[in-house]
DNA sequence: CCAGACGTTGTT
DNA sequence: GTCTGG
DNA sequence: CCAGACGTTGTT
DNA sequence: GTCTGG
């Protein structure tokens, strides 16, 4: 399962209708390509929480929200399968819902993701029996405004914005990291020789595989990547119910592959589409489950 | 009728 | 798939 | 050090 | 190619 929606009606790859999100507003007004999956192909999408960059003049300033209580976030999403000309393997993908950024949030940007923060709101979202959208579904795209479950934001470490690099340690605050005791207490360390400074002052990451060139990376979105730009990047982790410290199973390399597993039980591989995608959308940190009907 | 469009965020 | 414009 | 940016209009 | 911000 990938993130970055290819319609089923789709023939070959298609990268202007491959969408990692879809606006609330499109679905309740009707009519475009959500026309024929809004009403029978949603799911939810679980997450650590999602990043979004404040920009403040030329700066981006990566920020992390999640929910405060610290359980799974479950973002609402729609999905889609198609198997492409030529291809033999079903493709599986999936977008998240955005809407308009409620008013504690709007600081940081102008839209946010649809938060599935009840039972209720996950049931309405999940049943697709009816195979239509209703007026009901429409209430639970609204900004998020769901006081029982607030959410907490704050800046993050800018190595999460660097192509081919990820870590769990993106979630933390940049107060923990930058400023904090750690990069102290690696500067003190490193005052001895140069090449133990080097050494000690990144370990904030562990780099999985050789960073790309920027004009590889240049290249590689020009021909290959899906839309240029993403708001929400979500880091996906394995399902469950109790909070817990960020669990990478699988971290992305260039070439990557994993397996994502389906709720009936099949699996498929996701070596098609390589890292850039997966670096946008972090959707192959860990292992992601999709629930829902199809 | 048929051909063509259908999307999102924002330079992550 | 589904709607719209020509 | 090295990844990433590298522009211009704007006001009409 | 070259500068700069982190």
């Amino acid at each position: 399962m990938k993130w970055g929606l290819v319609p089923h009606w789709s023939k070959h790859e298609d990268n202007t209708l491959r969408t990692i999100n879809a606006r609330s507003e499109n679905l309740v007004k009707g009519g475009g390509m959500w026309g024929s999956i809004k009403g029978r192909k949603r799911c939810a999408v679980p997450c650590e929480g999602y990043y979004e960059w404040l920009k403040k003049g030329k700066e981006k300033l990566p920020h992390f929200t999640k929910r405060q209580d610290g359980k799974l976030m479950l973002l609402a999403g729609l999905y889609d399968c198609v198997t492409l000309e030529g291809q033999t393997k079903p493709l599986w993908t999936f977008t998240i819902v955005t809407t308009d950024a409620n008013e504690e949030s709007r600081w940081l940007h102008d839209r946010q993701p649809v938060i599935l923060s009840t039972d209720m709101s996950l049931q309405v979202w999940l049943d697709t029996t009816s195979k239509i959208w209703t007026s009901e579904l429409s209430k639970l795209v609204e900004p998020y405004s769901d006081m029982n479950s607030p959410l907490t934001c704050y800046q993050v470490s800018k190595e999460v914005g660097k192509i081919g690099v990820e870590s769990a340690t993106f979630i933390q605050p940049v107060s923990q990291r930058e400023d904090g005791i750690q990069a102290m207490f690696a500067k003190q360390q490193g005052k001895g020789s140069p090449s133990k400074r080097k050494r000690s002052l990144s370990p904030k990451f562990v780099e999985i595989s050789p960073r790309p060139s920027p004009s590889k990376v240049r290249k590689y979105k020009e021909h290959i990547s899906p839309p240029s730009a993403s708001t929400n990047v979500i880091d996906f982790c394995e399902g469950g119910d109790e909070p817990r410290k960020p669990k990478v199973e699988k971290l992305n390399t260039w070439e990557d592959d994993s397996e994502t597993e389906y709720v009936d039980g099949s699996s498929q591989s996701d070596s098609e589409i390589p890292n850039h995608e997966s670096r946008k959308g972090k959707a192959k940190l860990g292992h992601m489950k999709v629930s829902g009907n199809g």
